[in-house]
DNA sequence: TTTAATTAGTGGCATATGCCACTTTCGCCG
DNA sequence: CGGCGAAAGTGGCATATGCCACTAATTAAA
């Protein structure tokens, strides 16, 4: 046996993950409060910016989140005036995203207080750990992980 | 030259570590859906049978969730009776929390399911490096971060 | 011991995420 | 061309999480 156990720790390796990013969260949701917006906000309004006005598909394809879910996700901050939508031009399934100008301001904002909590964050666990860290989320995020279920194909 | 580009969305510890989660918790999200059972509701059963009829604050606080959160989430698992609480005999603000004899047997049936996703995932990034990556997260999890904005303790 | 400060939970409100059932469009055939 | 299956979104339902305001019970002060 290796040692006893910490009895509460799980070798889970997704309860492991949402408990850091539970406390990682709380962590640069408190940096970003006085701007109003959550990390996630943050991260999406981010997304968008850097993207060229992206379908939703494409944003929820690059976050690895679920279609609808990004939909309501959108909705405070569409509500708020920070992203606006637009139908492609070609194909009416298509709804494109971008900032307004209200919403750029806001990232900017945002930005300057992000940077702050990030910076913290590298100066306590080093900027080289940081981002072998994220290279490593990445690289689980990216895993083509599929249960072994029946019937794979006929 | 330390400015002129814009932090690449990848450079966000926070939505790195999130996006990963949302990946990796549909992964276990599936194995486990055949039990009924979601991978947080999976966790946090687990939790409380490795502990010692814990208070509630005690659990919250191991999975560093906040206390309200963690009523809410317990509420589901009680109502489908697969958890109880029972008052502490000393302090009678606490609550404590056990598994029922239900509970216990849905997550004997879960753990079965799990340790499928468990070694599929295993498999994919090895034994070692997830146990390396479990490590950097309870890390991350357990740093001491404030924001130095908070107003100056007198 | 009466009171102030702290601790444990609850309930309400808001965002975060997912899945499923539908609807509208497209693209691809036969 | 007409129909069919895939793709893009929407809306509803349910869980996941947090913060805040409030209540009840304890403990530390005065």
């Amino acid at each position: 046996m290796t040692e006893a156990r910490k009895p509460g720790f799980s070798d889970c390796n997704n309860a492991t993950l949402r408990r850091a990013a539970r406390s990682l969260g709380r962590f640069y949701d408190d940096a970003l409060a006085s701007s109003g917006l959550k990390g996630t906000q943050f991260g999406l309004l981010f997304q968008i910016h850097v993207s060229n006005e992206p379908a939703m598909s494409t944003v929820a394809d690059a976050l690895i989140m679920d279609l609808s879910a990004l939909g309501h996700t959108l909705k405070p901050l569409i509500r708020d005036g920070y992203v606006e939508t637009f139908p492609d031009t070609n194909d009416r399934r298509i709804k494109r995203l971008r900032l307004t100008p209200q919403g750029q301001a806001k990232l900017d904002e945002a930005l300057k207080l992000w940077s702050v909590a990030q910076r913290q964050f590298e100066g306590k666990v080093g900027a080289e750990q940081a981002a072998k860290l994220r290279a490593a989320l990445d690289a689980v995020a990216d895993l083509d992980l599929e249960m072994p279920t029946a019937a794979p194909s006929p």
